[in-house]
DNA sequence: GTCATCATGTAAGCCGTTACATGATTGC
DNA sequence: GCAATCATGTAACGGCTTACATGATGAC
């Protein structure tokens, strides 16, 4: 379920009620991403039966907001959004959902799940930060090998050039091989990278996220 | 529905069985493509219900395969793949289908449906030499407009360099905002091609190719 | 005073998948 | 005679969307 990792994600960095946690979610990234209301409510309210995330009190927002190191400015503008309401009341019954232990250990193993399509390969790149250098790199190179079999398949099509004469199947298949290789050379980076930080422990660049727990 | 747009198309250029159709399809693309069983069979039943489709004399496809002017291997191949059987039987009461002319006017109708995800646009160029190059030309326009919005939104989030620390959910919306920097570069190629094609009436029929490696 | 936005939720339904049932043909 | 492949279908279920119902707040 690819909306309880969207979820669990982004509630990891801040505590949000439904409606700005849909936000987020949709500005993850460009394309993927972006889910309804109809699909939100009721996996909060799931994930709330199976105590990953519970309901917190807003007030408890201001309190959280101070200590986190990471992800200031959005606890800011949770905090700005709630600045706005009068003390005792705000919007229709506005519902604060925060993450739990059993959330954190949920998201964990969702993002071990070596099963991954398009969509959800984007949200754990986005929550990846939380995993081990090693495991990261398990998930790169499982996705990597992934694409490299599409290339292939792609790539034989395209070698017998008898077979579909039609010049727009032809660009949109030369299309879609590139932006196989496309994607295959952005997860090398990504892998070099996360080699090279495995062999200096303390690297310049990404060691900000490790530090909790 | 999108299933109908990829079982019209392919049959538009050849008569086909259920399973060597999914083939087909599942072969049109590197990776958006492939239906199953379970939602093909019934696809096609329905398509029959409606006179999209019908089921035609597998003798017939012979008969077909000779005088059509496009896809001359891939008839060749049915050709090929009905010649091992004996004569009078077949695998499992295997069910031949034929586009009507009725199932012509559908996929006219459904390429030129305005509506187009990801995966229905893929499809649509697969099979848009169908279509008059004006319309062609409107189908390249809008999918191209639907991806500068998106653009647009990428960039800003991007220009916000403060809300998101972690490198991994940046390094996402890079690769995210170049490859819909990529989809763009691709559409404008076909749509600068579609435009000199409507220049000269009889232009030497070669769009958009990738040309990497 | 009404419109846009914020906010939460439910219900119906679509579109597709996996898993299962069935059976013929081919090759070893 | 057994496994793999070809071939067609059904049933159950899953996940997500649209549309609807409800209502508060702020801006103009």
């Amino acid at each position: 379920m690819s909306i309880d990792l969207a979820i669990l994600g982004v509630l990891r960095d801040a505590d949000l009620h439904g409606y700005e946690l849909r936000k987020r979610i949709s500005e993850l990234t460009g394309r993927a991403a972006a889910v309804s209301f109809g699909s939100l409510y009721p996996a909060l309210a799931r994930l709330e039966r199976a105590e990953a995330v519970k309901a917190v009190e807003p007030a408890a927002v201001e309190l959280r907001s101070i200590p986190l190191t990471g992800s200031l400015s959005g606890e800011a503008s949770v905090f700005r959004s709630r600045r706005r309401e009068p003390p005792g009341r705000s919007g229709r019954a506005r519902k604060v959902y925060g993450i739990t232990e059993h959330g954190r250990q949920l998201l964990a193993d969702l993002l071990d799940d070596p099963a991954d399509d398009e969509r959800s390969f984007a949200l754990k790149v986005a929550f990846c930060g939380e995993l081990s250098p090693a495991r990261r790199l398990e998930l790169f190179e499982r996705r990597r090998s992934v694409l490299a079999g599409l290339l292939a398949g792609a790539r034989a099509r395209r070698r017998r050039p008898d077979e579909h004469p039609d010049p727009y199947l032809r660009s949109l298949r030369d299309h879609d091989t590139a932006a196989i290789e496309h994607d295959i050379a952005w997860l090398d980076r990504l892998i070099a990278d996360e080699r090279a930080a495995l062999q200096q422990p303390h690297p310049p660049a990404t060691p900000a996220q490790e530090d909790h727990r």
